[in-house]
RNA sequence: CGGGCUGUAGUAUAUCGGUUGUACAAGUGCUUUGGGAGCAUUUAGGCUGGGUUCGACUCCCAGCAGCCCGACCA
């Protein structure tokens, strides 16, 4: 992509509206754009990182047997009477709206309802189960105050994935293998040596929901974590039995903000009781089927990403989940510099290296260097006047303070490489 | 939803009860090109509605919007 003809621009000053960390860096690098509180817009290097980041929970959903469906934001209120969530004192952030001739609908907040009655008509037999489907899908929540830029809004990416077991033995086992997938996703956006599996509230059919959260500063949730042990507990159900249940000891624990990067749940029959998901055994005998649900906030993960990993010059995007790999720079406008800028950019783009190239003429050097390191490709290859007279292309990494000139081969070799 | 603060150009800000000033961005011309350049020139602004007043962007009221703290987060 030439910077060029990109057609969002950086900007020097913070955005007045916005106090939180992701949203002045995301704004500033023209990521995102926001329309309203709690409601942005992802422009064309926002989105990148967002299907990046999409990519790579898709990509653990389906190792551990996820089947992509995608389900619809407007929702009939019949099957929530069903569960009794919609009524407002139950769910209060819901978004309701109406038919031409008065017929109530909803904008989903999550999709229980819809999918374990959709799922009534595939599933009959214990030779379905399990079954698990997964979406990515915008979530709409009314809440009564959207906050920390894209770490709480209004309309946001979610995945979630539901799963559908013949008893509580076989959820158990896919609850495990969704805990190993959920870590490899931080790992994989790199947040996994900041993020920790935490025991949160249960609700009615389990002793505990278990959180994925997310170590930072500017978190909304308090953890307290054995480092030793490395298990952790919400604040919300810190207490002494729970702490005897789990082998802590209070004085090994340490207090944490954190961000809830994901969420999973066991559900047993909550939903396909009321809604009659109900499946046949072995012995002809009809039971619900056993329900989980797992979440993880995509957009939420990107802006946490920022949150967790920037300096005082901008974003740090980590491998797999920047817009780009490499940004290219050409300083100044000589036609040497331009020539041989244009000749490495098509050799990346050949090799099939994802680079953003800062091809425009008239910014000055000062400027592109604020610029890559406000958007935080992991690599910056420069390409000056100086950078020819030393013998090739100046490459530097992101985290690093100095650079190194290389050839165009190295530079190929180097950044062709997965790490 | 309770409390607090704030609405001036695309962005960020200043002053003022009497013709809204600046910086960045944008357009034009020239110079410049290793850490957000310089000169000249152009474009562009008082959230909405009421009230007070000879006159309101400024004061008052209401609405709307935004941010922050708290509550909430199934």
């Amino acid at each position: 992509m030439r910077q060029s003809k990109l057609f969002t621009k950086t900007k020097k000053e913070n955005p007045a509206d916005e106090a939180s960390k992701n949203a002045e860096l995301l704004i500033r690098g023209g990521f995102i754009h926001k329309e309203m509180a709690g409601v942005y817009t992802y422009l064309p290097l926002g989105l990148r990182t967002l299907k990046k980041i999409e990519k790579i929970i898709r990509e653990e959903m389906n190792a551990i047997g996820g089947q992509e469906v995608s389900m619809t934001a407007l929702q009939d209120p019949e099957i929530w009477k069903k569960t009794g969530r919609w009524d407002d004192d139950v769910v209060d952030v819901w978004f309701k709206t109406k038919l031409k001739n008065d017929t109530e609908l909803g904008l989903g907040c999550t999709h229980e309802e819809p999918i374990t009655n959709m799922m009534t008509n595939f599933i009959s037999s214990y030779r379905d189960l399990p079954m698990f489907a997964y979406q990515f899908q915008t979530k709409f929540r009314n809440e009564l105050r959207a906050k920390a830029g894209i770490l709480r809004g209004r309309e946001f990416l979610m995945k979630d994935m539901y799963s559908f077991c013949k008893d509580e033995k076989e959820h158990d086992e896919f609850y495990e293998k969704s805990k190993v997938a959920y870590m490899n996703v931080y790992k994989r956006v790199g947040l996994g040596h900041i993020t920790y599996i935490v025991f949160a509230s249960g609700g009615m059919f389990s002793k505990y929901s278990h959180e994925f959260q997310t170590i930072t500063s500017v978190g909304e949730d308090l953890i307290y974590l054995d480092e030793n042990k490395g298990i952790a507990v919400n604040k919300e159900v810190l207490n002494d039995d729970v702490l005897t249940s789990l082998g802590l000891k209070r004085e090994n624990l340490v207090e944490h903000k954190a961000i809830e990067v994901g969420n999973i749940f066991t559900y047993g029959k909550r939903y396909s009781e009321p809604l009659n998901l109900n499946f046949m055994n072995e012995t002809g005998e009809s039971n619900p089927v056993f329900m989980g649900a797992y979440g993880i906030g995509v957009s939420r993960l990107m802006g946490t990403v920022v949150e967790a990993l920037s300096d005082d010059k901008g974003i740090i995007w980590p491998e797999e989940i920047a817009p780009f790999k490499v940004h290219l720079l050409a300083l100044g406008d000589s036609e040497k510099v331009t020539a041989q800028a244009n000749m490495i950019y098509e050799q990346l783009n050949e090799a099939g290296v994802e680079v953003l190239f800062d091809d425009r003429l008239e910014n000055s050097a000062g400027e592109k260097f604020a610029d890559a390191d406000l958007l935080g490709m992991p690599y910056r290859a420069v390409v000056s006047e100086r950078s020819i007279t030393a013998g090739g292309i100046e490459l530097k990494k992101r985290t690093e303070e100095k650079g190194k000139i290389v050839s165009l081969e190295e530079l190929l070799k180097i950044v062709s490489e997965k790490n």
